[in-house]
RNA sequence: GGCCCGAUGGCGGAGUGGUUACGCAGAGGACUGCAAAUCCUUGCACGCCGGUUCGAUUCCGGCUCGGGCCUCCA
C-alpha cells in the first residue's frame, strides 16, 4: 500500500488509483531554453523513482508516466534572437542535453513526452470551449480566463482572489476585466514564432499547455500531477481552473506531489538568483551520475536540500560501500523494509539507512535498483575507464617487491598510483585496485 | 503586507507521547610490513516561552529565526 501526501488537502493517504491498470502520472518538464540545474534535476529522479515504485507495485505495464516538454515560450524567443537562430535549434540543443544529463542520473524517459508546439489544436480547441463556457474571453488579440467565473480557483495554492490582488506586484494589464486573470493565449508579432487561431496569430499561454495535453494523453482526471513546489501557484492553480472549468467540474489530478528545493547556503537554487550547478559541471568534475542521484535522494522529496561538497563526498562513499556489499550480485527480492520506506510518501532517507543494513546481496542489489541505484556491476563502478593493463603491471611489480620485503619501493609505487587517483587494497586473495 | 512551510548532534537526515533511527566525519580497538578496505566499540541533538499530560523532541498556543510563493522558476 503506497501512501502520498497531497497537496491539495495536506495530508498523505493511501493512493488508491482510479484504474490499477492505467495508472496515470504527469509532471512538468523542462523549458528548454538552458542547461538544467541540480534544482531542475530533483523532480525528474525524484518522479522517476515514484514511477519505479508504482510499476513494482502495480505491474511494470501499469503506469503512463508523461513529462512534457515546453517549447514554445518568451524565454526561447529570447535565447533565439541572441544567438539569431530559429527557436527550434535552442529548443532541440537544449531537449537533448536534459535528456543526457538526466540519463546519467538514472532517469528513465517518460512513457510520453508531449511537446507544447505539436499539441497547438488541442490548447486552441480547450480555449474555444473555455470560452462557450464563459470562462475566457478574447480582449486586444489575448485570450484570457477569467478567474471570477471560476468559484473554486484557489483551492491549491490556499489563497483568494483579494489576497493575490492585495499581494500583486505586477502592473495589471489594461485589457484584464479582473486583475487576477490569466493569458490562455497571446498574439504574436511578425517574425515570431506563432499560429493561426480564431483571435488571430498568436501562441498559447504558460499555463494552457499541460491542461491540454493532460486531456489528449491522459486523460480528464489523472492520477497523480506533479513538479515542484515553486509551481503551485500560479501554474498548477491555473491548470486546475482551466482543466476543470473545460471538464463539467472534474478534477483534473487525484493527487498533487510536489517536491522541495534543492538549496544553495540558506536559499532555493535557481538561474534568476545566478547560484546555479549543473549535473553537466558536476559529471565533468569527474562525479558520477549515480552519486548524485544518492545526493538528491538522501532527503525526504518535500523537505529542501542543502547541496554541498560534503553531501556529494558522503553519498560517493556510501556508494563505494553499497558496491561492495552488493553491485555484482544478480537481483534477487526487494527488502519489506526498504519497500515500507518508498511506500510511506516516499521515504527515500528511510530507504537509503536501511538498504545499508541488508546482509544479502541480491537483496541489496534488487532493492537498491529500485531507487535507480547499483545500476553497474562492482568493476564498472570501481574501475575501468582504460589503462588497466599498465596498472596491472604496477600492481605486479609491487607485488614481486613486497616478496622480496622490499617494503620503500612497494610503497613508493602503491604512491606514485595513488597520485594518479588509483587506491590499491591488499586483501588475502591479493591485491585489488580501484579509482578514487 | 497576504498565504504557505520549516527549525533534530560537527555535518546530512528519519522518526516518535515514555527505552531518542541511520549515515558521514571524529575517537579507540581488531586486522595489515605500513596502508586501504572490512569488522567491533564509542562521544555528540530534538530553537525559545507557556499549556495539555503521570510524562513532550513528538500535541496545542505564542515568540524568535530561516525559507518559499504572491513575477519566469523544479
Amino acid at each position: 500500500m503506497i501512501c502520498l501526501h497531497d497537496t491539495l488537502t495536506r495530508e498523505k493517504r493511501p493512493f488508491v488509483p482510479a484504474n490499477p491498470e492505467r495508472i496515470t502520472m504527469y509532471v512538468c518538464g523542462p523549458t528548454v531554453y538552458g542547461r538544467a540545474h541540480i534544482g531542475n534535476a530533483r523532480p525528474a529522479v525524484v518522479f522517476d523513482t515514484l514511477a519505479r515504485l508504482i510499476r513494482h507495485e502495480f505491474g511494470a505495464s501499469s503506469l503512463v508516466y508523461a513529462r512534457n516538454v515546453t517549447d514554445v515560450d518568451d524565454k526561447i524567443i529570447a535565447a533565439a534572437e541572441v544567438e539569431g537562430v530559429d527557436p527550434s535549434v535552442i529548443t532541440e540543443r537544449y531537449e537533448r542535453f536534459y535528456l543526457e544529463d538526466m540519463g546519467a542520473l538514472g532517469v528513465e524517459p517518460p512513457d510520453i513526452a508531449p511537446h507544447a508546439t505539436q499539441e497547438i489544436a488541442s490548447m486552441i480547441a480547450m480555449i474555444e470551449r473555455l470560452i462557450e463556457h464563459g470562462n475566457g474571453y478574447e480582449a486586444q488579440g489575448h485570450v484570457l480566463f477569467s478567474v471570477p467565473s471560476d468559484p473554486d480557483y484557489g483551492v491549491l495554492s490556499k489563497r483568494d482572489r483579494d489576497a493575490m490582488i492585495a499581494g500583486a506586484r505586477v502592473e495589471v494589464a489594461p485589457y484584464k476585466r479582473d486583475p487576477a486573470d490569466f493569458v490562455l493565449w497571446k498574439p504574436s508579432d511578425e517574425g515570431v514564432i506563432g499560429w493561426d487561431s480564431p483571435w488571430g496569430r498568436g501562441r498559447p499561454g504558460w499555463h494552457t499547455e499541460c491542461s491540454a495535453m493532460i486531456e489528449r494523453h491522459l486523460g480528464d482526471t489523472i492520477d497523480i500531477h506533479g513538479g515542484g513546489l515553486d509551481l503551485i501557484f500560479p501554474h498548477h492553480e491555473n491548470e486546475i481552473a482551466q482543466s476543470r472549468c473545460a471538464h463539467a467540474g472534474l478534477p483534473l489530478a487525484r493527487f498533487w506531489v510536489h517536491n522541495g528545493f534543492v538549496d544553495m547556503g540558506a536559499e532555493k537554487m535557481s538561474k534568476s538568483l545566478g547560484n546555479i550547478i549543473t549535473p553537466a559541471e558536476l559529471l565533468a568534475q569527474g562525479h558520477k551520475g549515480e552519486t548524485l542521484r544518492l545526493a538528491l535522494l538522501s532527503a525526504h522529496y518535500r523537505q529542501p536540500l542543502p547541496w554541498t561538497e560534503a553531501l556529494i563526498e558522503q553519498s560517493k562513499t556510501i556508494l563505494d560501500r553499497l558496491y561492495r556489499a552488493g553491485g555484482d550480485a544478480p537481483a534477487g527480492q526487494i527488502d519489506d523494509e526498504v519497500l515500507e520506506a518508498l511506500s510511506d510518501d516516499l521515504n527515500t532517507p528511510a530507504a537509503l539507512s536501511r538498504l545499508q543494513a541488508i546482509d544479502d546481496a541480491a537483496t541489496l542489489k534488487a532493492s537498491a535498483g529500485l531507487l535507480g541505484l547499483l545500476s553497474n556491476t562492482a568493476d564498472e563502478w570501481f574501475r575501468g575507464g582504460g589503462g588497466e593493463a599498465a596498472i596491472e603491471a604496477r600492481i605486479a611489480e609491487r607485488t614481486a617487491a613486497k616478496k622480496n620485503r622490499d617494503f620503500v619501493n612497494a610503497d613508493r609505487i602503491r604512491d606514485e598510483l595513488k597520485a594518479d587517483g588509483i587506491v590499491l587494497e591488499d586483501g588475502p586473495g591479493g591485491t585489488t585496485w580501484r579509482r578514487e
